[in-house]
DNA sequence: TGTACATCAGTGAACGCGCGTTCACTGATGTAC
DNA sequence: TGTACATCAGTGAACGCGCGTTCACTGATGTAC
């Protein structure tokens, strides 16, 4: 009735998205935290973008796919926020600090996202190497602050091991709510950590 | 045809299960390791049990609660493992080595278990208060082993919420293999224990 | 600048599946007499 | 010791559900002429 064109354009309706994989995965970084993990299905995400369910294999080859996505992209987040709380921030203990309370920052604000990316499904990360290489950059973060002070290649790579041991360890315990009657919460964060340094840094080299 | 008796008896079938409760339990955790957290549903337990998918509800209210006994056998056997592998070792720093050693082999071993017992399904366990007095067993094992060397009580809960963060971590990172390219693993664990123990051990009363 | 055409992102319907839970029932068991 | 009966663990069928994935298709887009 009203010509031909108005089929293209309806009420802001677009047959192509213009960028559907970025917008599937904001999708599920949003579903991940209203509805955590085990709402995050394929259809949810497609239904959350407005889109059919089948849509999101026109760019990615299955669920794990997509999924792998979604935590590279919280291990992105993860890298940035870290290194953003250390920006100027040069003396190596202070610097250590800082990207180990950020660290457990990320994952109290970001629980499913967080557990998603350390969780089981994406346990063979072999499959996704750009998704292990975005992994690493948190953990080159660590281990560029500790080598400074350490006296040796070994001693780094122990050092950051056993740091990043404990800040992980925190950080799923606290998120987990073990720590619930141990008076440890992200309110003591702060002198948490100094006090985690003060172990630390007494043998460091 | 052959008499009524035989009704009873035929092939070994029993009408009741007469264990079902700790059958379905011992099911869960076998299944666990083979098939993983996510192969862990009501009617696999049932199946494996040798009995109809609805019988589970005599004994448990719903899912959540027969995975809340699983997981509480899980913490019932790391705390025992622990404890077992301590027995007779009286010097606080070698003990606390032989619990943390211990807690990261039970991981190691028992994989989805671990995951399950740590994992966001039973996150709040309010609802199972027995899992967490439980769960708290092996919490209790390290603080004690701890507590005799700090100088105060509030030095024994930080202590021991850094000690077992660090270890919970290794476990964790171990188990999701985030540190395959970090050359630590089982193998080294003795290694890493000791080194561990040498950073903590100067900084204890 | 205008048209023909290849590409391929997104549609809509359908598939088969295993899941948690409910329901009225059956029959083995243990207890009271 | 033998019988009547209440209990309740386990049966078997059914429910509705959301899931991942496939398929033949449609129509918007960009490129070659």
């Amino acid at each position: 009735m009203s010509g031909i064109r108005e089929k293209t354009v309806q009420k802001g309706f677009k047959y192509h998205h213009g960028n559907l994989r970025d917008a599937l995965v904001e999708a599920a970084l949003a579903i991940l935290q209203t509805e955590g993990v085990s709402g995050l299905s394929l259809r949810a995400m497609a239904r959350a973008t407005g889109v059919t369910q089948a849509a999101p294999y026109s760019h990615f080859r299955d669920k794990d796919e997509l999924l792998a996505a979604v935590a590279e992209a919280g291990f992105q987040r993860l890298a940035l926020e870290m290194a953003e709380s250390a920006t100027g921030v040069r003396a190596p203990r202070a610097r250590v600090e800082k990207l180990l309370a950020s660290y457990i920052r990320f994952a109290e604000a970001n629980k499913p996202l967080f557990r998603l990316m350390f969780g089981a499904e994406l346990a063979e990360m072999k499959k996704f190497p750009t998704l292990a290489m975005t992994a690493g950059k948190s953990y080159a973060l660590i281990s560029a602050a500790l080598s400074t002070r350490a006296s040796s290649e070994m001693d780094t790579r122990f050092l950051t091991v056993a740091v990043w041991s404990l800040c992980h360890g925190l950080a799923s315990l606290v998120i987990d709510g073990r720590l619930q009657h141990e008076q440890f919460g992200v309110e003591n964060l702060d002198e948490f950590v100094k006090r985690t340094a003060d172990i630390f840094s007494g043998h460091l080299a």
